[in-house]
DNA sequence: TGAACACTTACAGTTGGTGAAAGGGGAGGT
DNA sequence: ACCTCCCCTTTCACCAACTGTAAGTGTTCA
């Protein structure tokens, strides 16, 4: 089932969401603590967050903000303020969908299955806007171009881009790759490290990947 | 540079249009013939389609209905229509947004790069609504699932969906993998089919490859 | 019933990903 | 300056996957 996480801190409205969506087939999940929010959505990784714009201590484009810096989970912008350049500026920030209140249920439920349906069958997918890797299959997208990469670089690539800006420790990625921390022959890991930088840059990619001396690997952008 | 083309029987709107996208750095295509719009659009794979509502002999709404049945090109509806029947309706048959005339520009443009961010990155892709190929990988989604085709299964299915609805003769399928309509090998075309048939299965698509005897194959719904 | 035509399976050749091994290169510390 | 880790790179042999050939089975239609 799909999963929505609403952001909001009108109790009535959140209510009034919540039920609309579940009528209509959706599993939803509420926020009313907006300190974590950002680590909460991530971990909890849903189909789409409705986020308001009017929030205590913080708002909702400071949210999608952040959080497309970090996924590439769907995002729609609810607010009463209808001004032309608040939804300019929360599609500027990445925002997925905006639509203003009071909206018509609807026109609510069309956009959001519309916005669903864009994210549909593109299997689960990591990493940055224009540079996106497909967890099942590893493949790669970047500016028009798609590659599939070895099962290898795929997994060592999902585990740097899941945890973005984070160094990676060498015993995490061979654990993954080989499930032993025991007898870690980092040599083969070096090996599959070579070959993943080559792919990325063969691709052209602005990002690559950067060993930390004695700890591990991350991704980081070039130039 | 990203290709948009306008289908707008109008010529004032169609101008202001042109001009409109042609400055913010689009090369733009505009169409007033409407009978074989469909192919000629597809013929030219542009990044995006805008549909007037109101055509000569035709609607928006029908274009978009058939080009959304045989391709995966995005497809921006504009109308001075504002009913809500009229938006729901239009996202509905596949359109991926829906603006009214007078539109700010600076929402049109917005949403129009919206759009193509949703788009991009995804390589071209071929197919119907959620059973999708990517033409440079071959990788197929269907429902939430994403797999890679071998390149031989990969080009017959290209083919087969790029000529949705037609049977596509057994020459031209041996002439694409093989380059050679003299000495055909017939068998090797009936294993690789055999085993593109086997791929689907496995996936579990409602799709299908049936044999049209003595011409060639086609795919259609199962079931 | 017979003759095309389509389907299926098995097999061997080729290609490409993989880890082992070994040598080169660079950063940091003494 | 030198030495020592640590990281990078290349080469090689092994293995899995894709491919066409071949041969045999099933199906359709006159």
């Amino acid at each position: 089932m799909q999963k929505i996480i609403i952001v909001e801190d009108d109790l009535y409205m959140r209510e009034e969401l919540e039920y609309m969506f579940q009528k209509e087939g959706y599993e939803t999940l509420c926020m009313d603590s907006f300190e974590h929010a950002i680590d909460d959505i991530i971990a909890d990784s849903p189909e789409l967050v409705v986020l308001d714009v009017n929030l205590p201590g913080t708002t909702g484009f400071e949210i999608c903000r952040k959080l497309k810096q970090r996924s590439n989970i769907p995002v729609l912008i609810l607010t009463s303020r209808d001004q032309l350049k608040d939804e300019l500026h929360a599609l500027g920030l990445g925002a997925d969908e905006f639509l203003t209140k009071p909206c018509h249920k609807e026109r609510l439920l069309a956009r959001v299955s519309n916005l669903l349906r864009h994210y549909e069958g593109r299997g689960k997918l990591v990493g940055r806007e224009g540079f996106l890797l497909d967890r099942q299959t590893y493949t790669l997208y970047w500016k028009e171009q798609s590659v599939i990469l070895p099962e290898n670089q795929g997994k060592i690539l999902d585990m740097l881009l899941t945890h973005w800006g984070e160094t990676v420790a060498k015993e995490t990625l061979c654990e993954m790759l080989w499930g032993t921390t025991e007898y870690i022959d980092e040599n083969a890991l070096q090996v599959n490290m070579t070959r993943l930088k080559k792919s990325l840059l063969k691709l052209g990619a602005d990002y690559k990947v950067t060993a930390i001396r004695g700890v591990g690997y991350k991704v980081e952008a070039d130039g």
